[in-house]
DNA sequence: AAATAAATGCGAATAATTCTCATTTGCCTA
DNA sequence: TAGGCAAATGAGAATTATTCGCATTTATTT
């Protein structure tokens, strides 16, 4: 997939825009991102487009938070932050995802792993604080 | 919650049709399971009462799996194998969660980390198989 | 410039989940 | 034991994130 190309404008503008964000967005809230700069940009695309660096291993998908799934560019394994109150993703960077348990895992099932994914759910800093005032 | 009186025979009816099995189930899933024995119970009592005990953290949601939430009666910290293939999900009781790192989350990121969810994605033991006879 | 193929926009369709509200059920008290 | 009360339920409508169909646009190639 050469994104340099004018046909994959918009293509581009979408992966751009995830990689350039922390947030972790999900494809309506990418869109309302894009709407500034590419206001032409339908939300169907952004969906369509999503689908399809997820299948060519792109970007990943951090499944849904709140029922709405949300998307990293980031796909090198890293830890998240998952707060069940203002529903923000946040990265942990310096705590390691236990990667050497792939084989285990692959032993104990009889299958085959392709990913690990280890997420801590909780109230971020900003919601414990927001309680406190309330 | 009182789930031995009479009031909560489908609530508790429910419960235990969770507790006994593996499959960590959908609302829809185990709705099915509860039909030979309880035909009278109906699908949104099924969803109200996992939302029930869920909030009461009696259960434990596993998040969405294929786009449809999967629950589990087992609230200790598992490990847990999703085959993205069948959606499949399988306990991984032999490996542990890192729950010590809770409080170094804490510190990174300043807030109250409630769970550890540690999940591997791949293609499980039956998928395997049946790709290589197709 | 025409032909071809891919990407997109729009709106309809889908489907998991939630909601509304009338009805039923069990519990408690007079 | 009857009646009032609160909780739980059933049925189907409503909601909403996501996908799909199809006509149109766009880019590339010959």
């Amino acid at each position: 997939m050469e994104l340099r190309s004018k046909q994959y404008a918009k293509r581009s503008a979408i992966l751009t825009c995830l990689r350039n964000t922390h947030t972790h967005p999900s494809a309506e809230t990418l869109h309302q991102m894009l709407q500034e700069e590419h206001p032409d940009i339908s939300l169907a695309t952004v969906y369509r487009n999503l689908a399809l660096f997820k299948a060519q291993g792109m970007i990943q998908s951090l499944g849904t938070v709140g029922g709405i799934e949300r998307f990293d560019a980031n796909t090198a394994p890293h830890v998240h932050f998952i707060c069940t109150s203002c529903h923000a993703v946040i990265d942990l960077p310096r705590i390691d995802v236990p990667q050497q348990l792939k084989g285990m895992v692959e032993q104990q099932c009889g299958g085959q792993v392709s990913e690990c994914q280890l997420s801590f759910t909780g109230v971020c800093q900003n919601c414990c604080q927001n309680e406190k005032t309330a």
